[in-house]
DNA sequence: GACTCTATCTCGGTA
DNA sequence: TACCGAGGTAGAGTC
């Protein structure tokens, strides 16, 4: 990895065109050929970047960076600082826990939290405009539809009333009704599904994990 | 900014957790706190981060950084390879030129690209499932939705017929009729619109700038 | 390879 | 401040 601290100025011109004035920040291209530019704030999003793949000639104090679409970033050097290369070697990769699809499976392993009396009939039941995550009986026998999300918005509804318009049509489910859970429902999306009949429910990550009694809570 | 070069391990917990194995990185330190960790490629996003605000301790080559909300992000270091800290000073920021947002100020401005006597009413009118980009008055009083994407696809006209179905239901607006606007509106999109009665504008960005004076055209 | 959906999204806007 | 929508989204998974 490269690093250079150096004044410069930069222009991007690919999907939208951008100018960063003169000031000092930090060049970093990486081995596999994406360059970003980094001011002194701001988390962790650079200002500027190119991904890989990409060609970059360096002339005359001019970085001319040019992606596969034509995208071209200028970097227009003034003065360097310091210029460092380091090797950092493969990099054996992050391991993450705790996203939508464990949600799911705990709902999946007791749908109470959802509604009493609830009982599972299939995950990703299938329908003609995709699967549906849980298809469950209420306590009347009734079929109920459930859409599950980690943040739940108004795509969400749309996607679920899509659903239960096809499963409406099967004489064999008919009626079915809808709920739409999420870590979060969003107030926009609330006002859609009860504007359309469909019950909301918000569900606590840590809750859920709490019933399940292998998952061990880390705080 | 500070960066260290390391061999190291790192551990986060917060809305996940995560775990990278030791090997040897770029350690990045803003001045405003935020630290990202960096591999040897993956395009710019950090593999491991916080942002700012949060408290940095270090002790012993153990680097622990709490943010706000009890998220930990530690950092265990087995050897430095180099550590050095460069002031960079303010930065004047990115200037963009070409979005979406841009489209909107420019016909908020001046609506009749749209169409022949429209006035707006208001940009980002409220409605209970969101804003409508623009709200306008036709050469006949008439009230008039807009939305506006930079490539206009099936679910912008998805997103004017909610905010239509609730604007009609207000007794002071009725009848409101609708316009989707882009840059290009895909044919599929275009079926859509007419077929629920909404009409479509393509308007061209170049031009949209040339009626402004004060903006000038880079290419 | 193209498409879909998530994200410790980030970032900018406005109420 | 919170909420909402866009992104040069990036990145992962699926078809």
């Amino acid at each position: 990895m490269r690093l250079v601290i150096a004044r410069c100025t930069v222009d991007y011109v690919g999907r939208l065109t951008a100018h960063l004035p003169e000031a000092t920040r930090l060049l970093m291209v990486k081995a596999d050929g994406c360059v970003a530019i980094h001011a002194d704030g701001g988390a962790y999003k650079p200002l500027n970047w190119m991904n890989s793949p990409n060609t970059l000639v360096e002339e005359d104090g001019v970085w001319t960076v040019t992606g596969p679409k034509g995208e071209t970033l200028t970097i227009t050097i003034h003065e360097v600082l310091s210029d460092t290369d380091h090797p950092l070697g493969e990099d054996p990769g992050l391991q993450k826990d705790g996203v939508e699809a464990h949600i799911q499976e705990l709902l999946a392993a007791d749908p109470s939290p959802i509604g009493d009396g609830l009982t599972l009939v299939r995950r990703e039941y299938p329908t003609a405009v995709g699967p549906v995550d849980l298809l469950c009986r209420d306590a009347g026998g009734g079929a109920v539809a459930i859409e599950i999300k980690r943040r739940g918005e108004i795509d969400g509804v749309e996607q679920l009333t899509r659903y239960l318009d096809f499963l409406n049509r099967d004489p064999l489910l008919r009626p079915v009704r809808g709920v739409f859970v999420a870590q979060e429902v969003r107030p926009q999306a609330r006002v859609l599904a009860e504007d359309r009949g469909i019950g909301w429910v918000e569900v606590d990550y840590d809750d859920l994990r709490g019933i399940e009694p292998d998952v061990p809570r880390l705080f």
